[in-house]
DNA sequence: CTGCACTATCGAAACGTTTCGATAGTTTCC
DNA sequence: GGAAACTATCGAAACGTTTCGATAGTGCAG
């Protein structure tokens, strides 16, 4: 494989030239540099990553530390991964992927080896050990999701809170009065991931702020729990008009499925509003308003931020981004009064 | 950073005796080897990443190549990346994910690199880009999958062949007819995906070797596509008792709630198999008769045969998984005639 | 025409590891 | 008792890059 030796040969000039006509860092006649661009591209040279890294350069490699709990969606989750791999390309750096138990221990790993310049984190609970391993190292890292314990962080996540509220008023204004909460499965609730209750305890105090009754459930992925956590909400809530669901594809697709065999009418008998979903609902029946979970932004904001993490100029903080909603014609004014 | 000079110094030797105490590669005292396992676990010593490379050696890092299609279901995706990365950590290596666009360009890139040792390929179809760039770098690769042209590749992939013909036996054995298949979304065909057409043409061959009826339907993800193809079905066989799925979850779990809405009992009336699913069919109802596709096992034997290739005793080959079959109930004789 | 600033280029050191060959010291064997 | 074989360790080279500090060469002001 062609090194830096073998392109200052080509083009007739010291190695020191090429690096300096690859990186820019100090003029070079344009004459010079269009013959190293030649070699270059001649002989298909790209600096060794090994060798680059060992100089104390950057390694171009981020970590991305995303373990699959129970609960968790996979396609949410491969969204994220997916977007974050995207947006790092943007700035030239690669993706490690750190699963599992690795997730924790990988981490460490990589960074006493010096083989990243960064760190994202992924899906964290209220108390993850991760955070603290990331203070502990030191090494420029961006959270996707907010923990408990912030200090030192830099974290970046759609503003669940502002999203709930958001929901509720929707609902209010129209007229609603008594909505149901369907959430995740209740293992996410458990285990302690960071925005289901975020977007649960918002949606609760702004709909009590309001004087509007509700209810909340969680929602298992089988149409079995799905069809009791719905009973679940008519039975605290026998005039119920509106629902929101922060839950899963399959969970909303499911609950349609149920209000169409009950002959439950959107939005004439039912104004639904999908909260927080990582994927379109414009393919559903019927399509839902909704207010979408934005992977990508989230994604390319966290890589945005490690990158000013490097340059230096940017100082822990936490960072919401906000919630649009988008009207698909699944709310109404409610008719049972 | 501690580096392997401190190391050195901190066990009073040199750092030759360092490198081949921690590589085992030449005998050392047992006290002096002793002395320096404590002097790395007191500075929390680890070789450095770039230094390692640069100097030849292995990298310890492997390329996934994954590119997320359309129609290609997220779940059953990530399954298989999460098995190559659990398994590439048992020979101590870790992944570099590269996706969509970058799933073809970025391993040019990180090969040309020497950023990685080896590398393994994703969900390929039957003429991938990916295989041509894969015999030009001439590194050490693995397909999961069975592109067209295996020429000088070392491919490994469940026996999509047997499976078919261990799902059409089961049914005529037990006395069906008319068998019907429901396939994935008509985009994975169209793609050139490569096992779905591997399926289903050994179902229909075995199935005319066996003189049973059969018809063909691929099935998209929605609920009224679902639909459709199962009247497609049972249009072109009114005589219908057995039914094989080869589909990712969403559209069994849908096909399952239209048989119950139809009043279509399994396996009374329809005995039905869940054939090369990545998801566990058990808690489906009811649980369905399954072939099930060995993510693990597949990524593992993928990672083996990468390693074997680097050890340099691995000859390219394409290498099949004996595919199993687990009864749950699902299937029994026809009662109707 | 001397001195200064500036441009374009080069040489060499440094990064941290692995590994080859050398060198003491110890054991074995005839 | 001395050669041979073996053990434990060391020194130094090499991997390919980046970057600091030099060094010619050029243009311009004084």
């Amino acid at each position: 494989m062609a090194n830096i030796h073998d392109v200052a040969r080509a083009a007739g000039v010291s190695i020191s030239t090429v690096s300096y006509a690859l990186s820019g860092k100090r003029s070079i006649a344009a004459s010079t540099k269009q013959r190293i661009d030649e070699a270059v591209l001649e002989l298909d040279y790209r600096a060794n990553a090994g060798a680059r890294m060992l100089k104390g350069a950057r390694t171009q490699i981020l970590a991305l530390s995303a373990p699959l709990h129970a609960g968790t969606h996979a396609p949410a989750h491969m969204t994220f991964v997916l977007s974050v791999v995207t947006a790092a390309r943007k700035y030239d750096y690669d993706v490690l992927l750190l699963t599992q138990d690795e997730a924790t221990s990988g981490l460490r790993r990589v960074v006493r080896s010096s083989l990243v310049d960064g760190i994202v984190l992924l899906d964290v609970s209220t108390a993850d050990p991760r955070t603290d391993l990331v203070r502990e190292l030191g090494l420029p890292a961006t959270v996707i999701g907010i923990p408990n314990d912030t200090d030192g962080l830099t974290c970046v996540d759609l503003d669940f809170e502002r999203a709930a509220v958001m929901a509720v008023r929707r609902l209010v204004d129209l007229g609603h009065r008594e909505i149901g909460l369907i959430g995740q499965a209740p293992a996410v609730y458990e285990r302690g991931s960071n925005f289901p209750p975020r977007f649960r305890d918002a949606f609760l105090a702004e709909a009590a702020r309001l004087g509007a009754t509700v209810a909340f459930t969680p929602a298992p992925e089988e149409s079995a729990g799905v069809r009791a956590a719905f009973d679940d909400l008519t039975g605290a809530l026998p005039g119920m008009t509106g629902l929101v669901m922060h839950s899963n594809e399959p969970v909303q697709s499911m609950v349609l499925e149920l209000l169409n065999q009950r002959g439950i009418n959107v939005p004439t008998d039912l104004s639904v509003v999908s909260a927080c979903s990582s994927f379109s609902t414009d393919h559903l029946t019927p399509p839902l308003d909704v207010i979408p979970l934005p992977a990508d932004q989230s994604c390319t904001r966290a890589i945005e931020l490690t990158m000013a993490q490097f340059a230096g100029d940017a100082l822990p903080h936490v960072e919401f981004i906000e919630p649009t909603y988008v009207e698909l014609g699944s709310t109404s004014t409610p008719t049972r009064p």
